[in-house]
RNA sequence: GCACGGGUGGCAGAGCAGCUAUGCAAUGGACUGCAGAUCCAUGGACCCGGGUGCAAAUCCCGGCCCGUGCUCCA
């Protein structure tokens, strides 16, 4: 069995391999920190933490580097709407983010390096593609220059230079910038009064947006790597710039072997963006389902398709989530067997796994195996893929606890609630029903649930 | 407009040439005083029109519709 994923510059699922074996280096974009995570931030993260573990999983040494885009325009915005510096803003949603993505059960990267500390890699690169006459020095900032290498234009989109210079409805006469053709892109933006800004040998500022990711890939891993991903609005331009950046400067290519873009979180059939004002932030959707439910509802689709988020959806993977975890629960303490075909589901899931990291396919398995009930091997079954692989099951020792004090919770109340059952048997005996739902009802304003068996009545805690 | 992706049962959502997807809902049955839970069973789909195959939801061509990108964006 063999791993497949799907290469947006090839635009097919290619057989996976890396430029040294068995290890691979990952690179995802990360967030700019202007605000804190919402859903779409946190699909993305949940996609390639199933991607890291499903390479780890597969004997891979994953080398997984993640940045923070600390400095840009809307934390200035923000940094000066509230006046405090902007790394205040940038850290404190950074802080919200590794809360959300650990909540999440989200392995962290090995690296997450920000921009600001790598401001002399940056300048260094800059200072070569100028010196290699791939970027020219505007008014306002240094830029790339497109036209020094057309033939890298559209990997990733399919776009042609001269589409871009049509489209867009005639924006392409005004670039209100220093550049000398709207298409090329800031390598270097210099300050404007009272920013923000970094010595460089053309003046004060700040990185351009795309450079960062160059900059940071070529530090970390050299010239060429094996993965890097993001979300599906990046392929143009940043990603698209990274290809300039990084092979103009190296001279290297291609300078990613493969090239992942997971799809939106959709509301009502629209992307969920912060400039659309529809997004749930990930604290948010804590308020109303568990995180781990939530990341289960997340990876029920795979990862390039939209998901379309609705009431009904979260419902349905609160209720598969919690299944998962009864079972879970109910196996660790289980003697005997469960009976299910857990080889044939340990292959399936692998294939759906190998065929570009199909969590929906692979949760189908585990939900075949949480159907067919408690048992001492289901546990084990479900750590290995429910757990280690997806992320979806808590701690054995959360659940241990968390039944250990649905257990006290039970006995404290067990006395009271026997005696009222016994009570209620009697009513049921002589056919007092009026009693006997009269006793029910009392029960369940205890928050104790009754339900009528053939071997009599059992209850639990609601 | 151009590029990329998609249109599957009541709903969500896989499959991407031959084999029941799955879950929820629905229906029938078992159990049941009622309720709930559970179990068994059942029905139900592939946007439209052509084409290529022994065989097409799955490949090709042409429509129509939707989303995303072309501007900050995971």
């Amino acid at each position: 069995m063999t791993l497949r994923v799907y290469d947006t510059r090839s635009r097919d699922k290619r057989a996976f391999s890396t430029l040294e074996n068995g290890r691979v280096r990952m690179y995802v974009c990360g967030i700019t920190p202007y605000t804190p995570s919402h859903l779409g931030h946190a699909r993305c993260y949940l996609a390639f933490d199933v991607v890291h573990r499903w390479l780890e999983a597969s004997g891979y040494d994953v080398d997984y580097v993640q940045n923070f885009t600390d400095i840009d325009d809307k934390i200035l915005d923000i940094s000066e709407a509230e006046g405090v510096d902007f790394s205040e803003v940038a850290n404190r949603n950074i802080a919200d983010y590794y809360e959300a993505m650990d909540a999440m059960n989200v392995l962290r990267a090995d690296s997450y390096p920000r921009v600001t500390e790598t401001i002399p890699e940056i300048i260094d690169m800059v200072s070569t593609l100028i010196d290699k006459g791939h970027a020219y020095i505007g008014d306002d900032g240094v830029y790339f220059e497109i036209d020094t290498a057309p033939e890298k234009y559209g990997q990733l989109t399919g776009q042609t230079l001269e589409m871009v210079r049509a489209g867009a409805g005639g924006r392409v006469e005004d670039t209100g910038s220093g550049k000398r053709d709207h298409r090329d892109f800031a390598l270097w933006k210099l300050a404007k009064p009272a920013e923000p800004s970094w010595d460089s040998p053309w003046g004060a500022g700040r990185p351009g947006w795309h450079i960062e990711c160059s900059a940071m890939s070529l530090k970390h891993f050299g010239e060429q790597f094996d993965v890097h991903g993001g979300g599906h609005d990046l392929r143009f331009p940043h990603h698209e710039a990274e290809i300039f950046q990084s092979e103009c400067c190296t001279g290297r290519e291609p300078v990613v072997g493969y090239w992942m873009h997971n799809g939106f979180v959709n509301v009502d059939g629209e992307k969920m963006s912060k400039s659309l004002g529809n997004f749930w932030t990930v604290s948010d959707a804590f308020e109303l389902h568990h995180p781990l439910a939530l990341r289960y509802a997340l990876l029920s689709v795979p990862y390039r398709n939209p998901i379309d988020l609705t009431p009904e959806f979260l419902a349905d993977a609160d209720s598969h989530y919690e299944r998962l975890v009864s079972v879970y629960g109910a196996s660790l303490g289980a003697d005997g067997e469960s009976g299910a075909d857990l080889a044939g589901a340990s292959e399936c899931f692998a294939a759906a796994m190998d065929d570009d990291f199909n969590t929906r396919a692979a949760i189908i398995e585990v939900q075949g195996v949480v159907a067919s009930g408690a048992g001492a091997d289901v546990a084990a079954w479900l750590e290995s893929h429910a757990g280690d692989a997806l992320g979806l099951l808590p701690s054995r020792d959360e659940v241990m606890s968390s039944l250990a004090e649905a257990d006290s919770a039970k006995s404290e109340v067990a006395g009271k609630v026997e005696s009222l059952l016994a009570e209620r048997e009697a009513a049921r005996e002589g056919s007092d029903w009026a009693r006997a739902d009269q006793i029910r009802d009392e029960l369940a304003a205890m928050g104790v649930v009754v339900e009528d068996g053939p071997d009599g009545p059992v209850w639990h805690l609601g």
